[in-house]
DNA sequence: ATTGACTATATCAATTCGATATATGACAAT
DNA sequence: ATTGTCATATATCGAATTGATATAGTCAAT
């Protein structure tokens, strides 16, 4: 899925500005299972609107840049749904810089690898807060659509939520219960190939 | 962390072609969290030639390309565990269309709903089966090493494969336990907004 | 017979990332 | 006082990466 359909998606919660989709992927709604840079939302947006799909007002702002705020226009919301229905998911794919560097704990100080793990618990940790639909301290925003005119979670964002917190917490859940084994392991492992 | 440094940790588990290392990728020790694609491994490749910190040998076959085995240098190898401690690991990033798709699911026919959950799950399935470690059906082929000269998986790697199964088996339980409330929700949904 | 899958390397256009530039205000730290 | 950093907001661009394609032969299945 290219990063304007992932655009058209994000419009589908209401009008946002480009700062503020990039917020849904990096903060909000979207940010636990999908990536989007400002430097591919802006140019998506821009072909967007040169092909009728959104389109935008300006918002003058005092002492601020101006806003764009961006809009699903009927065609953008069809085609949307279309590309939906017609294209086939690509994979899953995760992508872990940590779990990857675990993979050669053998050969890094005993320490590092504690800190590595305890980074990938904290990362965790922050990401169920983040994702918990009933988190007070989120706000609602653009960057946290998904609630109809009545503030209710729609049942597709409240599934896709509960998912990713079931995953987190099996992950810092298997940390608790592995991570000192890991440790003592490598001890030995250490203790036997000098 | 860029395809080289991926290539080099690829290569500590013994020597590779491009092809198996992409395999590493697709099938094998890595494939659950991290990438590669054949067009930045290749490449990646010969720069690191260039570098010193991989060489290779042409092996002829008969009726087939050559084969170009790598392996890293000395150097080579120093650079990677260099690289291990020094750079501060990214971010983690989970990619899912089906996700993705699953937030918009009140604008989806119930059955495209329910058929991208059985496909989540069915591709989940595979994953556990292709990580866990005591499969009998995965090979004991270059796309697998993280062994020692025993046989037996190394601490780290029997760290990161467990946390990986402990993931996907949550997902599949949470699917199990939500997916017929999501479908009835939605049918509930649809039937309050027409 | 022909389609598709597997082994193997290589290239390349299109996409996307990540860093940077610009402008301003708020707020904390030194 | 001043420096640093964070947040809002848009925009651009080089570098990295993907995904498709080309080449080429074997093998199994329909």
């Amino acid at each position: 899925m290219d990063v304007r359909t992932l655009c058209l998606g994000a419009l589908m919660g209401g009008d946002a500005t480009g700062y503020e989709i990039r917020k849904m992927f990096e903060d909000g709604t979207f940010s636990h299972f999908q990536i989007a840079s400002l430097g591919s939302i802006y140019p998506a947006l821009t072909k967007l609107t040169q092909d009728g799909l959104v389109t935008f007002v300006e918002q003058e702002q005092e002492n601020r840049p101006d806003k764009k705020i961006y809009c699903l226009t009927s065609e953008g919301r069809r085609k949307f749904i279309r590309t939906l229905l017609q294209v086939r998911p690509a994979e899953d794919r995760y992508r872990s810089d940590i779990l990857f560097t675990l993979t050669f704990a053998e050969e890094l100080p005993v320490e590092m690898t504690e800190a590595l793990i305890d980074e990938f618990a904290a990362r965790h940790e922050a990401m169920t807060q983040m994702i918990d639909p009933h988190n007070p301290d989120k706000p609602h925003s653009a960057a946290n659509p998904g609630r109809d005119e009545d503030g209710n979670l729609k049942p597709g964002c409240q599934f896709v939520a509960g998912l990713g917190q079931a995953m987190c917490e099996a992950s810092l859940k298997f940390i608790r219960e592995n991570k000192q084994g890991l440790i003592d392991d490598l001890k030995t492992f250490k203790a036997n190939k000098p």
